[in-house]
DNA sequence: TTAGGGTTAG
């Protein structure tokens, strides 16, 4: 390249090679500078737009800054080098003094403007409404670009409904708007919304297909997901990139089904797209839910490229299956290989740090997100340090935080906090919270067993009466508790209580023999999580017949030998049965992976990865 | 110069 070009030449340079290179960006602003241009408004904004398009916004930001005049395209291709890179703050200080200033946006700028919200997220509603307002009131009302980004932005809103109206109001549909409305009804969950509009559209292509899928998936409607991926398996629908199937995988995490996760694996490889980043992380976790940690960890190892979310899905796994030093030192593997971590990492390692007692390393992470990564701490965040406190018996310093976080405690949290004054024979305190928690009239009726428990444990016999009286007015009832064992190529579903198996009496046999031996080595039934008002025997009968243990006495009775009895259960392992599959791990000398409400259990050998604190 | 579908926690 030489520096004395003539200024077209400069120009095309600039829109086209510049935007794919930085350096060679960097190259011609100084030869811009040089010929004496800097500030010259072709040049200014097309380079403006070259270091946007190239990932260059520090630059992009300075040279705006520096800019005497600043017309729309520069507002325009400052946005959408923000929104190229997503990062909302710089965007949100450009659109608020962009406002403040009076200038009055074109449609370009109202486009860029719109997206910009939408990538801020449903915390800045208010912001995109101003934006909407303002597009409204502008001589470019009538366009359709901008309409369709605002269709998209009150999807990522999760308002699908103003989205709709927009949508309504469009005078040439396209693909772009028709694909924005459907991602909005599916990924808010409006599952008839989605698949009726999506029977409508003229453009039944792949972006479609992937956002109504990608859509249930996020919204928790994995099954629904499913039928309709194998649908447009059907359809012959080519799978010409692999964004649909990193949501089919994120299903099958969601479901925690190894086998079907295993399949859609194997179509990933079949398509070719084993080594792309974003599927590869998914699979990560996939197995890691599943949990099968070996495989998981293969995953990981292998990849060649590896972002944040490939260690945090590698770090929150094995955290979650108890194995806390390693994911501590897979972070230090992290750092060291110059990845930065995100708010998430950090969830993970302080559920590690509460798995494993680590309080002060805990602590230290803590301070470490903040003032080291300059990460804002959120609910989950505090939630993590609580647990930290609450299960290492730093009971005082967990009731401070929860008092003193800038957040609203909501029930589980006080809860939780409530279970850990139980465990750790703290009554004066766990009568406090009890009381609190009363006052706040909890929806869970796990909650109320907890305050019922307590204030048994008290001896304040008139205030276990009081909520019995307040469980009976509110009809306080248990959801029906289902267990789903994974046996490879079927998985059986049991409800708590069910007898209508076929094989009722083999599981039930199998159930007895292993009872038998359980009360020799001295298990006494714990009936405190048993609801209703009901004798002894019968509340033992009840435990007896819970849905995981049906689940794996099935397990034990059909998987192969010596594999892991896979489980998952819809509610919280109850104490009983905790105790229960601990015995039964030693006596059949198998491995049971139970993953309940809340986290994940490994039983072996009589223990259990959570130590016995859930 | 502007608009659509994808991964990690909860």
């Amino acid at each position: 390249m030489t520096f004395s070009q003539p200024l077209h030449t400069l120009q095309s340079q600039l829109c086209s090679v510049a935007r794919k290179s930085p350096s060679l960006a960097k190259k011609l602003h100084a030869q811009i500078i040089k010929a004496g241009l800097n500030g010259h408004e072709p040049f200014s904004n097309t380079l403006l737009d070259a270091y946007g398009k190239c990932g260059l916004i520090q630059d992009a930001l300075q040279l705006f800054d520096a800019l005497p005049q600043r017309d729309s395209v520069a507002w325009a291709s400052l946005l959408t080098a923000c929104n190229l890179t997503n990062l909302p703050q710089p965007a949100l200080s450009i659109s608020r003094s962009l406002l403040r200033t009076g200038f009055h946006p074109d449609h370009f700028v109202f486009a860029s403007l719109v997206k910009a919200c939408a990538n801020l997220g449903p915390l800045h509603v208010k912001q995109g409404k101003q934006v909407h307002a303002r597009f409204l009131l502008s001589p470019f009302s009538d366009d359709d670009v901008v309409k369709s980004s605002l269709v998209d932005m009150y999807a990522k809103f999760g308002l699908p409904h103003y989205g709709r109206a927009v949508f309504d109001s469009i005078s040439s549909l396209n693909s772009i708007s028709w694909t924005a409305m459907i991602s909005g009804y599916a990924r808010s969950g409006r599952t008839f919304e989605a698949c009726q509009l999506f029977r409508e559209t003229p453009y039944r292509n792949l972006f479609a297909w992937t956002a109504l899928i990608s859509g249930l998936v996020q919204s928790g409607n994995g099954v629904d997901a499913f039928h309709l991926f194998v649908e447009m398996r059907r359809e012959g629908v080519s799978i010409v990139d692999p964004l649909v199937l990193s949501s089919v995988v994120g299903a099958c995490a969601n479901l925690a089904v190894l086998e079907l996760g295993k399949q859609i694996h194997g179509l990933v490889i079949t398509l070719g797209y084993e080594s792309c980043l974003f599927i590869s992380n998914s699979l990560i976790d996939v197995y890691a839910k599943c949990s099968d940690l070996v495989a998981a960890k293969y995953i990981f190892c292998k990849m060649c490229r590896k972002d944040v979310v490939s260690w945090t899905s590698i770090i929150v796994g094995t955290a979650q299956h108890g194995q806390a030093e390693m994911a501590l030192a897979l972070y230090d593997d992290m750092v060291l290989a110059g990845v930065k971590p995100n708010e998430v990492t950090f969830v993970g390692l302080m559920y590690a740090c509460s798995h494993a007692g680590l309080v002060s390393k805990g602590r230290a992470l803590f301070r470490s997100m903040v003032e080291d990564y300059g990460i804002k701490p959120s609910l989950q965040h505090y939630t993590c340090l609580l647990d930290l406190f609450s299960r290492s018996g730093h009971l005082d310093e967990a009731e401070n935080l929860i008092r003193t976080m800038p957040f609203n405690p909501d029930e589980p949290t006080w809860a939780a906090l409530l279970s850990a004054c139980k465990h750790h024979g703290n009554t004066k305190m766990a009568v406090r919270i009890a009381d609190h928690l009363l006052k706040i009239k909890p929806e869970d009726p796990s909650s109320y067993i907890l305050l019922s428990n307590i204030y048994a444990g008290a001896g304040l016999w008139e205030k276990v009466s009081k909520v019995r009286k307040v469980m009976m007015v509110m009809e306080v009832k248990k959801e029906p508790g289902y267990s789903c064992v994974d046996l490879g190529k079927e998985s059986h579903v049991f409800y708590a209580g069910e007898t209508s198996h076929p094989m009722k009496d083999e599981i039930i046999g199998l159930m007895r023999k292993l009872d038998a031996e359980m009360r020799k080595r001295g298990y006494v039934p714990d009936t405190s999580s048993v609801l209703h008002d009901m004798d002894q025997q019968e509340k033992e009968r009840q435990l007896f017949m819970h849905s995981e243990r049906l689940a794996v006495a099935y397990g034990l009775l059909k998987a192969v030998p010596q594999t892991i009895i896979r489980v998952v259960k819809n509610l919280r392992v109850c104490g009983d049965c905790h105790t229960v599959l601990k015995l039964i791990s030693t006596i059949a000398n198998r491995e049971i992976h139970v993953r309940d409400a809340k986290r994940y259990h490994h039983f072996k050998d009589g223990n259990c990865s959570c130590n016995d604190f859930w």
